[in-house]
DNA sequence: ACTATTGTTATAGTGAACTATAACAATATT
DNA sequence: AATATTGTTATAGTTCACTATAACAATAGT
């Protein structure tokens, strides 16, 4: 699919786009697999349990190797974030990770604070970051 | 130098950061150069004139290969952003850079998935997240 | 039981990005 | 004039991402 010179070729399950490659970006496929997994993930697009989609149907649907989407769905399964079962599927897990609240939010400040001063450093305001996030949310109801 | 397992290396001037390069992003280094400088100039930070560091300079400040910073820099005065003269230097040219909306929304949409993928690995929500921005927009207002 | 579907493993090849190194060419400095 | 500094060019080798292809292994469906 090609939007404005932007070639991105993605995934919907049902309304949802769950994976999307942009073969311009520079960023290794298998890595916009792993981000945009997760990323659906906080979106709340992905619940544990929930099926993804096989090894071979990503494939040809990203039109990416086999191995690619192999490689990426590994890394997300040692990293705990999915579990593979041979024979049957790849799923979300159940994995939820336990922190106290102080400590959540003081996390969450300090990627906020890595993200505000990346998106600055390339001239972004604070607005446009909120409206991008805004966007994603849009997207996924 | 090392912030929470992102390594980046920058280089200042000033008090500016010229160009940084973050070597676990997948994005090519070269790239990395040819965007910041670009962006470093729609920011304000480079006029019409001002020098850039030496490539040797550059290279040795960003640890990566004299080849590299050569070709961010070839590619840039391709595109007529940067003029180069054998012999005394690298400046910025008269031309103002196009950075048009598509690659300023490529590289929004890139910080923003990094942040959601780096939110999810957390627990975080894309709520909690908006949430969290949202103070800050109050904050300083 | 059989078959289809799923994930897994292995091998080999291509191209891009990066590195290391050296020599060359133009300009500025002394 | 001589030297240092700047950008340029060239060669060669390494690593990584990706592709193509094939066979294997576990599970689900019939």
């Amino acid at each position: 699919m090609n939007y404005n010179n932007i070639t991105i070729d993605h995934l919907r399950v049902g309304v949802v786009v769950l994976v999307s490659i942009d073969s311009k970006s520079g960023v290794p496929f298998y890595r916009q697999i792993i981000e945009q997994v997760k990323f659906a993930i906080a979106r709340g697009d992905l619940e544990p349990g929930d099926r993804l989609p096989t090894v071979r149907q990503l494939a040809v649907d990203l039109s990416i190797n086999l191995n690619t989407v192999i490689r990426g769905y590994r890394e997300l399964e040692i990293e705990g974030v999915i579990e593979t079962q041979q024979g049957s599927g790849t799923f979300v897990g159940r994995k939820r990770p336990k922190i106290d609240d102080l400590e959540r939010q003081r996390m969450l400040n300090q990627i906020l604070t890595e993200l505000l001063a990346r998106a600055s450093d390339y001239g972004f305001t604070l607005d446009e970051v909120l409206q991008g996030l805004s966007q994603r949310k849009e997207k996924s109801s």
